[in-house]
DNA sequence: CGCGATTTGTACGTATGTATT
DNA sequence: TAATACATACGTACAAATCGC
């Protein structure tokens, strides 16, 4: 019946769920109803709901049908879906939030022992070792401690650092980000932290360590992310 | 070539990779020649990989094939993949790590306007309101504060939250457990949590707050959950 | 309580698109 | 440019859970 002409499927089902036109005291039309709707197949009705269902909008029952969950009202703090802590850009855009990044180390290292257990990095290995301070709404929030392996990742400058070094990597490396493992844990603050951090009368930090390996399987990067309590919210979805 | 019989597909690819049978330095049979080894579809072969995919150990690339991920040592520390901390009974099982419950606190509410703004259940809906101490090692490491609908989670008793309101809801409720979503951050330690856990020097907790809905997309639980820093690890994988 | 009817989940086969080599 | 290999899309069939009669 109707057209979607631009719009994706998925646009369109997730706008009828927001507006409301789907809600919870009913369930999404079938499968099959959404077919003769929109004219395609089931394959392609059933990625529209999985993409809804992932973002946690709705929920797939067997023999029932689609529901649609109860809304939880958003957080107005600064809200990572923690893919995107990485290149801090991202908030830029998104959000009006000010943003600066401070050059606090910039040198090159090769991984002896010590390192090597930490980061994972093969002995041996030259890194470009790189601490940044990330300053956000006028406060000292974050501190980036980077290794880059340098042979997949050459020719890194404190320019190249105070902009983005994941920007770099893809407009300038024949490289492609494949995959990062991550590791979130919150820690005493440690010397370091207070140097650099506007802890307040905090004596913790989070820490989120990063592992990033390319389309070759190769780890490029280990980082360790240390924040400051209080802004910064990590949001995750779990089906059962 | 092979027989897979009893063990599904996925779990002798992945003997392959952990074994090193497949390597970093190669990458998986391509996905026409293990549909010959195993004798069945495509569709079979791409979600065993899809798994893996999920779980870090490999990664897809278009027009080149399946590559493996450089293995990172695992940590030791109680390693937490999210969906799990709900019911840290299964912490109990998979290592073996002493664990006790205290109920702190028993008591039935009314949502006033507070409590509807902090917790999203709507004003007048009758609540469980349950405060318990995990112990973890002879250290009060988690501090649960639980708020359950009653009329959709009814006749709780501190009997059942000693042992595990998820097992009660899973056995004796005729109610499906569909979607949590979870909130983490870090938060300066409150009056509450310097009471119950054992913080030590630190000043700060982890706080993850987890919104619970059943299969009919109603939301029947709100917890926030206070830990001590440095005994938990929470675990990501982010694909490009 | 059982038995269809409904609805989503899983699996297969096939064809075409797209990035890599 | 051609061959290779994973990604996307369609159609079909059957399994499994739910619900109403």
């Amino acid at each position: 019946m109707a057209e979607t002409t631009n719009k994706s499927i998925y646009q369109e089902l997730k706008q009828r769920v927001v507006n409301g036109k789907y809600n919870i005291k009913m369930r999404l039309p079938t499968e099959e109803s959404l077919i003769d709707e929109f004219h395609v197949s089931r394959y392609a009705i059933r990625k529209a709901i999985k993409q809804l269902s992932d973002e946690g909008l709705v929920y797939s029952v067997k023999g029932k049908g689609v529901v649609v969950l109860e809304q939880t009202p958003q957080t107005q703090e600064i809200n990572l879906s923690l893919k995107e802590i990485n290149s801090l850009q991202t908030l830029n855009d998104a959000e009006d939030i000010s943003r600066t990044t401070i050059i606090a180390d910039f040198q090159q290292v090769i991984v002896d022992e010590d390192l090597s257990h930490k980061t994972s990095f093969a002995i041996g290995i030259p890194l470009y070792a790189i601490k940044r301070v990330r300053r956000i709404n006028n406060k000292n929030a974050v501190l980036d401690i980077n290794y880059f392996n340098a042979q997949l990742v050459p020719d890194i400058n404190p320019e190249i650092a105070k902009d983005s070094i994941y920007t770099y990597i893809k407009k300038n490396l024949d490289m492609k980000i494949a995959v990062v493992k991550r590791q979130l844990r919150i820690e005493h603050a440690d010397q370091i932290d207070y140097e650099h951090l506007n802890l307040g009368i905090n004596n913790c930090v989070g820490n989120m360590i990063s592992f990033a390996f390319n389309d070759d399987g190769k780890q490029f990067e280990y980082t360790e992310s240390h924040f400051i309590p209080d802004n910064f919210i990590f949001n995750q979805i779990i089906k059962f």
